[in-house]
DNA sequence: CTACCACATAAAACATTCTTATCTTGCATA
DNA sequence: TATGCAAGATAAGAATGTTTTATGTGGTAG
């Protein structure tokens, strides 16, 4: 019904009280001229009262825009204070945190993440170790590891988990590549390439296996030009022009290789955060959880 | 950007600090559930920080958000004082404004806009007259009245108008007539009918014939039934069954006759707000004309 | 158990706010 | 005065945000 008078109002109101036009105000925010008259006329709006003599060439405050702006000054001093105290009570989330996490995860996902926790929680020290999806879940079974993440959900009520991500396997190619340019390639065209795999037990590979399985694909039979033992290797060897490698969607963004799509085939899967199911949790383990879960909501 | 954090979450918020329910929030302020479920996730997102816990039956702010009503509170307060404060100067403006209108603008538009007005500014007296769009304006021009509303626009360069409100003249029935329930008539169909007119000088007739004429309608050629003096008794006619009487649609809401549409034409016309046009103008009269300005927009 | 109540989530409707394009006005310059 | 420029206003459509409706989930009481 009422819009509301948001920090974002008050913030433009203050800028254009600083700068005294309306055009710095819109470049200085990164925002449109029109927005700012706009916001400007909503507060007058909901405040009932002309706030800005915009008659002349020069603007000026009204006596009202003066009053608006000290409850706007004194807005923002409450705001920096609650800042303050929030990221107070932050801090007294401390103690260590030991995390697993298989490659994909731990290479691509975690890295930011635990470095947006870290500053939200700067007492908190964090090890993250990496191995495989199994592994990991085991270790968090076991208590070893506090939480998890992998590729597979796990099997037993004691564990809880919840979908952090999703991941799409796909071709890639250099850029000189004949498929560069394409769309989508067809499974049987893959099959004449120079194809460059993962190692049998990498998670990768196996998803990769199991997915083309399904659609009645015996990647098997595929001669493979080169075994690769990382996610890295096998794009460096695309890179340099090898063949084609299967890797994560993750894995390839600012890499410079070209990426396809197999012609009827999304090759998804997802990955995890796993955790015991207890009912006492410690403070740090229940914010971390907490932070992992609304983390895709609130980082764009 | 980041959504902001504006007045009406932080409501909903100390609603919950008070009633301990989201459901019962809800209810109380006429949203749904999830509304206020989102609001606060949206506090949540902004501050970083979980403020609600709702992990039991009974919710329980947390520490932060125990934090969070203190400046939710702090808030409300100083908007309060803003409010008075404003309050305040609107009540500087004082003194007495009289106005000129002609008879629609002036019995179906100006009593709401004054009511607003005077409720806004309440040192302000006002005192409004009713004549016909001409004398207001020659009224004007003369400076007898500081503003004028009317149906024709003003010529000359000394006087300043806007359009205040569109308007459209339609032909009424009683209930029971044969039109009642006719989306629209030819003219033809109209001209062998009971018809009531205003007096030839009346600005509604005028325009009913000015604007028919305009294609090729001379109503001079129809023989009214009746001639009455007033819209109000056109309409208290119409009602006994006297007739089809045409009168502004900004009169008939509530009159309880039926409207009809003659096929192929709009009989549209336009209300303005006159005033003096000079460089110095009383706040009084300043705040006025600001108000008829934003009065459409700010009032749905 | 099962029913119920309260909050969460998803999808779509709806509303607000922004951008782009264009207009108007005042002022400075020629 | 014309003419151009700079600043703000306005309009229409695009992009975002918020709410609703419908449905899911979990805890608690009978």
């Amino acid at each position: 019904m009422t819009t509301g008078m948001n920090t974002e109002y008050l913030k433009t109101f203050r800028e254009i009280a600083r700068l005294g036009s309306f055009s710095e105000v819109a470049r200085e925010m990164g925002i449109s001229q029109p927005a700012v008259s706009f916001q400007v006329q909503k507060l007058e709006q909901e405040l009932g009262i002309r706030l800005i003599d915009r008659s002349q060439k020069t603007i000026t405050l009204t006596k009202a825009g003066e009053r608006l702006l000290r409850f706007a000054e004194a807005m923002e001093g409450e705001r920096e204070k609650l800042r303050g105290d929030l990221e107070q009570m932050r801090e007294d989330i401390s103690g260590d945190l030991l995390i697993g996490a298989s490659t994909i995860p731990g290479e691509y996902l975690l890295p930011k993440m635990l470095a947006v926790f870290k500053q939200r929680h700067p007492a908190v020290k964090i090890q993250a170790d990496i191995s495989d999806s199994v592994t990991v879940i085991n270790r968090v079974r076991d208590n070893t590891y506090e939480v998890g993440f992998c590729g597979i959900p796990p099997e037993g009520k004691d564990l809880a988990f919840f979908k952090i991500a999703g991941d799409e396997i796909i071709p890639i190619v250099a850029p000189g590549h004949p498929f560069a340019n394409r769309d989508e390639v067809s499974p049987e065209e893959l099959e004449g390439e120079a194809l460059i795999f993962r190692e049998a037990t990498s998670g990768t590979q196996r998803s990769l296996e199991s997915l083309l399985g399904r659609v009645g694909i015996d990647i098997k039979k595929w001669a493979p030009q080169l075994v690769l033992g990382s996610t890295r290797s096998v794009i460096a060897a695309v890179s340099a022009g090898a063949g084609i490698g299967f890797v994560s969607s993750l894995a390839i963004k600012g890499s410079g290789v070209k990426s396809a799509r197999i012609k009827g085939l999304r090759l998804t899967r997802d990955f995890y955060c796993v955790y015991r199911q207890e009912r006492v949790v410690s403070r740090l383990l229940e914010a971390f959880i907490d932070f992992i879960k609304t983390y895709e909501k609130s980082h764009l």
